[in-house]
DNA sequence: GTCTACTTTATAATGATTCTAAAAAGGTGT
DNA sequence: ACACCTTTTTAGAATCATTATAAAGTAGAC
């Protein structure tokens, strides 16, 4: 299993339950965006096994830590995660509910004028709504 | 009082609660960001009565729906408002928790390159994270 | 003042997330 | 394989922000 060094190297035990999310997670060509729940499903569809919500939510966490995930900025109920770990931003559709990525490509360059004294820039995120 | 006309103009009658949040939200000289709690703290402190929890979230969700208030996309346990709901951005302090205003004058102007069929740009909103 | 619709309020319900602590599993050394 | 220790999983409880409920209060119209 190709996930099992992924793990070791981020000193994460490469457990049942971590290399199937694994398999969920990062298997797929395409990257996601998706909440807890969202994740369980797909997990119990795709490989038709239960894992616990704690598990998740513990796994979730440990590969947002690891950056193997990232979280997206968002007003919503639930937290959505993204496995799509690069720069990018995002259409947030909100007649749909739905996140579309946008590419650093598709936005042109962002220059961010402002100084605050002895903090760095860890990230630039940009939130587009759409509406119909 | 200078809220009435603007809450009638609105439809909503001016109450003696609505009348005292407009206060706590928009006398005073700088905009701010804030969490319910924050504000029923603020209210508290600021006019020494007490609002039902209830009504400060009915009327904030009010405000916010006329467009007297903003909420600010971010990942937090709580929903962050804005009393500053001209188009602009945000630093967001990790180490301190804390919300800092980027003015549109601070981010180069930003230009989205993809289009999604049928859907307008409601808002750009860009979240600049920092660090120590 | 009367009437009605809207508002406030205390309180309960909801639901996402985190916590707990006991059982299970990974990893190391023998 | 076994013993040992640490990490992980798990079911269930706890937390806490937010929303719903429904009864009492209030604003505005007539
Ligand atoms: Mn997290
Ligand atoms: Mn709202
Ligand atoms: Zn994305
Ligand atoms: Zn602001």
């Amino acid at each position: 299993m190709k996930y099992i060094e992924k793990l070791r190297n981020s000193g994460l035990r490469p457990t049942k339950q971590r290399l199937q999310i694994c398999q969920v997670l990062f298997n797929s060509k395409k990257t996601f965006h998706f909440t807890i729940n969202d994740l369980k499903k797909k997990i119990e569809k795709e490989i038709n096994i239960n894992i616990s919500l704690a598990t998740i939510y513990n796994t979730v966490h440990a590969f947002e830590n690891k950056g193997y995930l990232k979280q997206i900025p968002i007003n919503s109920n639930q937290t959505y995660f993204d496995t799509n770990v690069s720069d990018h931003h995002h259409f947030y559709d909100l007649n749909e509910g739905r996140l579309i990525d946008l590419e650093n490509s598709d936005v042109g360059p962002i220059n961010i004028k402002k100084k605050i004294n002895g903090k760095k820039i860890k990230s630039v995120e940009v939130l587009v709504k759409l509406e119909a």
